[in-house]
DNA sequence: AACTGACCATTTAAACAAATCGGTCAGAAA
DNA sequence: TTTCTGACCGATTTGTTTAAATGGTCAGTT
């Protein structure tokens, strides 16, 4: 028996990897089914034997990428032993995975169109898993007597939403134009600072 | 000489008030200049006598509201002394200012159509006149000792965009479906938290 | 098991006509 | 003069029809 000479990489993957370049190209509304089978070389029905219809493979695209963020986000923080430490390097990457999406078009002006329940399902899955990451750093902070948090979940709750909403205004502000280094840095320094003060706000002792 | 016998509300008055309960019940963009014009049993070019277009119409009603708010929101806090206190009463106001403009209809999922630049200024401007208020709470909490904040102007502008973002997300989650008032009391809970958390933060004392 | 061309129902795009829109203006009404 | 109006204009939006493209299926080939 011979193992595989090349790294074959398995047909889905490829699918997956042509769908991902052309929704960030022209976004998952304007990219049809036809166009990713063409850019492979292949049948269009071919597509229907790997993946059972459209949103489906949208859904593996963003969950693919959700997977990869997720794993270098646990990398980057079980080496660190400081909570608040943990909590600065969660926003660091979170904006990295951002600042990705948005060069890539997946998220921004153009994302308007409401995402389907499956996809809305998807994001919301991806939320729970960062909040189940964050709580655990909350934890290691109350446990160690460093925070002060009545309800973990709550906490990262609001943290993750903050987050979130300073995103979204940053997104909203910079609607129409597009986003270059210099807006960037600002974002990361708001984030900085909101993560700063939410750290001493926990760590608060009267 | 007589004075006026009934309160004779200005005619402009008149036509904003109308023109503010029809962009609530349409929007700005499914309402017609005539049919403003039949609510008042006038003709639609005497609207024209009195605002120069329909832009500055809308302009002239949404700075109305603000400076509504504005005026409660001053009022509100200038009676107040601690200065933590005003951040949270601050917090509380602007909520009551946000379910007004979404009860009316003027923020909320039909409102997506892009503002025009008269119109962002105006918002640019009202955020502005928020932010001043918030930096002489801050400065208020800096010289009295309680706050420790190396710049008024960023600390500021990064709470204001919190609570922006806060209610930012609230919309996006709550996109489609009504808003119920238990919806409200959740979002009341997270703003508070949020506030509270952001006072300690400033607040905290190595 | 992996793949395809031909096919279908539904959605979207294109094109054109008709209605409606925001806005103007000469002049009537007060 | 100040306030108001009907008639009118170019531009945008809307309605309608028709053609093309799209997501998805399937019998059958490789």
């Amino acid at each position: 028996m011979v193992t595989d000479r090349e790294p074959k990489e398995d047909k889905a993957d490829l699918i997956l990897s042509a769908a991902q370049k052309l929704f960030g190209l022209y976004g998952a509304e304007k990219t049809s089914m036809r166009e990713i089978a063409d850019d492979l070389h292949m049948s269009k029905a071919s597509l229907y034997y790997y993946f059972p219809d459209k949103e489906n493979l949208y859904k593996a695209v963003i969950e693919k990428e959700q997977a990869e963020f997720l794993d270098t986000l646990e990398k980057d923080i079980q080496d660190n032993t400081d909570p608040a430490e943990s909590l600065r390097r969660y926003a660091l990457n979170r904006l990295s995975y951002f600042k990705y999406l948005v060069n890539l078009g997946r998220i921004g002006p153009a994302s308007i169109p409401d995402f389907k329940p499956l996809i809305a399902d998807s994001f919301k899955a991806f939320r729970e898993k960062e909040k189940k990451i964050v709580m655990q750093i909350l934890e290691k902070g109350e446990s160690s007597g460093q925070f002060k948090t009545n309800n973990t979940y709550e906490v990262a709750t609001l943290f993750l939403d903050i987050m979130r909403g300073l995103r979204s205004i940053f997104l909203n502000n910079k609607k129409l134009f597009s986003i270059n280094d210099e807006d960037y840095k600002q974002l990361s320094h708001q984030v900085a600072a909101a993560t700063d003060i939410f750290i001493k706000g926990l760590m608060y002792k009267e």
